[in-house]
DNA sequence: GTTTCGCCCACC
DNA sequence: GTGGGCGAAACA
């Protein structure tokens, strides 16, 4: 009597399909099958067997198993199944999205194999006719060593004529996977990096000597050495058996953050990141697959990484929004990471100098272990930052005569001055100053952004764009011009007054070539006075000895928004911003310009101390019900038109309100039309995350069942990032 | 009367 | 997601 597997598929279906298992096939959960899916064919991953069909369907049996063994070993397969109830994502798609695209496609679990050739025979045994083939072995012999295909193309032969020395026994083939395995036990360097007095205080309470679980929460300041303590972390963690996982928002996975690792652990360093080819993609897998003893440096989906021996993981800046992906299987990297630490019975450390507030709420309720670390290394000490009130000054290129002047300064002692612009929610706009008319995207309920370069109009919020005109399209006056401060309008300002020194910009647009911001960061660690001009990017991770000035042309932007993170996103950039100032000998200092330096946010954040305002923050989520104190999730619904939507979310409500569970809306997107779709949500919020959790699985099941018309769709948003 | 398009639905 | 079935619209 044969038995039956329940099988998930690589489709947004919130169901699972019974398959019959051929004879003398054993099987587990999390292996690939190949399986017949009406008329075509598909990879699937056997989620259970022994398992009774569903009454009155017609079970196909399985083609074949891809392995023998399962891709998704039990406790990453328990750990995306979590992770599909947690979201209410299908567990299809989360358990695929576990695997290179390579295996999703049914390809073999494989190494990519290079095949090197070596001469066997004599070049005279080479018959006359056949002069290529003779020269081919003779350059072969004369190498005296083996050569791949790629070398024997290079140097001027064919394929063709390898194959034909081949098949006359003159040349022998020695095919070795492309890349090498680690040794299990790697000779890498023993020694420990050197830590302060600080750090060593800190790294002495983070090694915990006890077994098993536990999170720790590393408040440690800009400049403060958050990575030595990491690097002690793994040192204790860590067997040379085992495997380690460091997950960094993808800005801060460069080369000399990855090479800092290397010094210490060598060849045990591997990294996952999205420039990633598939093979490379698929070679990597395959080694976390296997229980090489990889410590893997990766941003958000290495936590989904088939490990089989996770000894330790740290999540470096884990208050950074990338680490919640937006689109799709929407999870969040440090939350996955740390169920995962539960998994593994293994220890974590959350990293940040300003951590978000559900990690610090965690250390409060004492779930997660507070570790400070707030001096920084060495001499440097911490900026001194100051407010710069703007209401009623003259702007130019949105700097205020002040901050030019402490620029200025700073140039002329021979330092680097760093301007940033806080583009969240602040673009430059078209705008005519003669009849106020501003272009609106036709597609989308936003302005179009004007961008110099191309001299183009922009839609942030779909792929529209067209040509800037010269005069108002709607009064054709003349003055018709961008507002609001670009990076390209201040770099020319600072050009202007600056003009023997270097002006550097640092934008999406200016580093989209691959490698320019590494010569960019080169050139401007060369100590020499220059100004950089930049967005979020700067922000973020890089280490500017130079620069001592930091000056913030527009802190206003998330002080009022309707987004409940945006205060505290504000606050986490200015003082990451703040944290480039004075990392070398000199001292830093900060300017904020602002129209609110009475607001109590700023005037905290000139106190420097994060936990103070972290404290504020806090107590206004409590008193508006929000996280981390209120379980939320967003239902999300879109249609051709905004009644279709609001229909559906006034349909889902009532289900949606029962005890426990709060329901804000219906309302629209803040966005409301976005390439041409009609945008609207619910806000579900509850104390307790089961109920919650359980009222969506009912909505779930519920708009399973009944068929919904055609072009509405809908989507789950557990723990949103944004609110809008 | 024939072809094309778009919607709906199953897929195990 | 994807292909097929089916009815409505478009075409000769």
């Amino acid at each position: 009597m044969s038995s039956t597997a329940r099988i998930a598929l690589n489709r947004p279906l919130r169901r699972l399909f019974d398959y019959r298992i051929p004879d003398g096939t054993p099987l587990v959960p999390g292996q690939r099958v190949r399986v017949p899916f009406g008329r075509q064919q598909a990879t699937g991953l056997v989620v259970e067997t022994g398992v009774t069909p569903p009454p009155g369907i017609t079970v196909k049996p399985i083609l074949s198993a891809l392995e023998s063994w399962p891709a998704l070993p039990s406790e990453t397969f328990r750990l995306l199944s979590w992770a599909s109830d947690y979201y209410q994502h299908p567990l299809g798609e989360c358990l695929f999205t576990a695997l290179p695209v390579a295996l999703r496609k049914g390809r073999p679990a494989e190494q990519k194999q290079v095949t090197q050739w070596r001469a066997i025979g004599d070049p005279a045994e080479v018959p006359a006719g056949a002069p290529r083939q003779r020269a081919l072995l003779e350059w072969l012999s004369g190498i005296g060593k083996s050569a791949s295909d790629q070398e024997i193309i290079q140097a001027g032969f064919t394929r063709q004529q390898v194959k034909a020395l081949l098949e006359k026994n003159l040349v022998q083939a020695n095919t070795t996977p492309a890349q090498p395995a680690i040794a299990p036990h790697p000779d890498y360097d023993q020694q420990s990096p050197t830590l302060s007095e600080a750090q060593t205080r800190a790294a002495e309470q983070l090694a915990r000597p006890a077994e098993g679980f536990g999170a720790s929460l590393l408040y440690g300041i800009t400049g403060s050495g958050k990575t030595e303590i990491y690097l002690h972390y793994l040192k204790q963690h860590l067997g040379r058996d085992e495997q380690a996982l460091v997950l960094v928002p993808e800005i801060n996975l460069t080369p000399q953050t990855v090479a800092r690792f290397q010094r210490y652990f060598g060849t045990r360093i591997v990294v996952w990141h999205s420039a990633l080819n598939d093979g490379e993609r698929l070679s990597t897998w395959l080694k976390v697959r296997n229980g090489e003893p990889v410590i893997l440096i990766g941003t958000r989906s290495a936590v989904l990484l088939p490990f089989t021996r996770l000894r330790a993981i740290i999540v470096d800046e884990e208050h950074d929004s990338s680490y919640k992906q937006g689109e799709g299987f929407r999870y969040s990297g440090r939350d996955v990471a740390v169920y995962r630490a539960h998994l593994n019975d293994c220890p974590i450390l959350l990293g940040s100098a300003t951590p978000s507030l559900e990690s610090y709420y965690n250390a409060q309720q004492q779930k997660y272990q507070l570790t400070r670390l707030e001096q920084r290394a060495g001499q440097a000490r911490p900026p001194e930052i100051s407010l710069l009130d703007i209401r009623s000054r003259p702007l130019d290129g949105g700097l205020s005569q002040p901050a030019l002047g402490a620029i200025r300064k700073t140039l002329e002692r021979g330092q680097q001055a760093l301007v940033f612009v806080n583009r969240r929610g602040f673009a430059p706009v078209m705008m005519c100053f003669d009849c106020g008319h501003m272009v609106d995207c036709p597609r989308c309920d936003t302005r179009l952004t004007y961008h110099r370069r191309d001299r183009a109009m922009r839609c942030h919020h779909c792929d529209y764009q067209t040509a800037a005109t010269e005069q108002c399209p709607k009064c054709e006056s003349d003055a018709f011009k961008p507002v609001g401060q670009g990076t390209e309008r201040t770099e020319d300002v600072l050009s202007a007054h600056f003009p023997d020194t270097p002006v550097v910009r640092v934008d999406r647009d200016s580093t989209q070539r691959k490698g320019s911001i590494q010569a960019i960061l080169e050139r401007v660690n060369t100590g020499e006075p220059c100004v950089l001009v930049g967005t979020q990017m700067l922000a973020k991770g890089h280490d500017f000895p130079g620069v001592t000035l930091v000056v913030v042309v527009n802190a206003d932007g998330g002080l009022f928004s309707v987004d409940f993170r945006a205060p505290e996103q504000l606050i986490q950039t200015l003082l990451q911003v703040s944290g480039r100032a004075g990392r070398g000998a000199h001292a830093g200092q900060v300017l904020v310009q602002t129209c609110h330096s009475d607001h109590p946010l700023l005037k905290t954040l000139c106190e420097g101390r994060y936990l103070d305002i972290a404290d504020q923050l806090l107590a206004e989520r409590e008193s508006g019900q929000f996280p981390p104190f209120r379980a939320m999730a967003i239902f999300r619904a879109e249609a051709d038109t905004m009644e279709k939507a609001l229909q559906l979310l006034d349909q889902i409500k009532p289900m949606a309100q029962t005890t426990g569970v709060e329901v804000w809306g219906p309302l629209p997107a803040l966005i409301a039309r976005r390439a041409d779709r009609y945008r609207a949500q619910l806000v579900l919020n509850s104390d307790n995350r089961k109920r919650l959790n359980h009222v969506l699985k009912g909505i779930c099941t519920h708009l399973d069942q009944q068929r919904l018309p055609g072009n509405v769709k809908w989507m789950i948003d557990v723990d949103p990032q944004e609110t809008g």
